[in-house]
DNA sequence: TACATGTGATGACGTACGAAAATCTCGATG
DNA sequence: CATCGAGATTTTCGTACGTCATCACATGTA
């Protein structure tokens, strides 16, 4: 048996601590430190992990308001309005949907003012046919990674 | 002047590699290992930097379809609601909001027939009113997390 | 054959600690 | 009232020590 679960596990104890040694993953999954290194960048090279970062609480730091933004765009006017989107850096998520609306962006914002200002801003495309912005009370959870399945033998 | 400006740049340039030595982040903010290595355990205890985490590419992985729910909720079920889907670890993000819906939740199938199931079953709630599901079928971006302004002097 | 392991060498790494520098506090002075 | 400066506090720095990541190569194993 080749360990196929190795990878999930790696990735898994990985989102534990994303700056984890790697002798501290070799003891925590009882290979070799050598393993863990060859699995990880494989890993890497593959684009199952596509890099590291830290968690931001951006609420800590003073943006302490977000939105879902839904959008009905021109169908032609789509990937213009998209680029746009991932070009403001507030906008953290940006995704073309099916259903009523075609583009949900969900952004982070200083203020409520900022958010205006830049909600209306946006809203002037004239390729924008109807807009729908619903603003984040709570935030149960955001960008939560969950754990790979790990069948075990 | 202390430094103000010096957290900013270590978050940013964590955000730019999350695994990056001390010492290569003292260098280029041109600061000692120590000063990195000190406003790196404040920014922690602050929880400015809740942890550090793999980007993982969920599709590579096997979950292809994405969805964004928006459901109608009776007012005094909503934390229970919210709890619900905060433990389905499938869902990434889950957000009290105002406007028409009163919950977004965006979650990650393996496919759609999965989405489905799991969907249906959280329908069938009493306290659900109402809901919308939209597919993803593009992510532009996802999760996103943008630099800190950095105050020059 | 393909994958996991062990070893050894080398340079890099994280952390603790005391010294040095910068900053702040606050009453005294002109 | 503005300025000064001694002492306290905070911040930064250099050093040293034990650990770590990486690489190449030989060995073991299914």
């Amino acid at each position: 048996m080749t360990y196929e679960n190795l990878d999930a596990k790696l990735v898994n104890a990985l989102l534990g601590d994303g700056r984890a040694s790697l002798r501290s993953l070799a003891e925590e999954l009882d290979v070799s430190v050598t393993t863990v290194s060859n699995h990880l960048s494989d890993l890497e090279a593959e684009g199952v992990i596509e890099g590291y970062t830290p968690r931001i609480d951006y609420d800590a730091v003073g943006y302490d308001v977000t939105a879902v933004i839904q959008l009905q765009v021109e169908g032609n006017a789509l990937p213009e309005i998209t680029d746009t989107l991932r070009d403001h850096q507030q906008m953290i998520s940006v995704y073309e949907v099916t259903g009523d609306y075609d583009v949900i962006a969900i952004g982070k914002f200083k203020d409520t003012d900022g958010m205006n200002d830049q909600i209306k801003a946006l809203l002037t495309d004239p390729d924008i046919k109807a807009s729908n912005t619903s603003v984040v009370l709570n935030a149960v959870s955001e960008n939560e990674q969950f754990e790979l399945d790990v069948e075990d033998a």
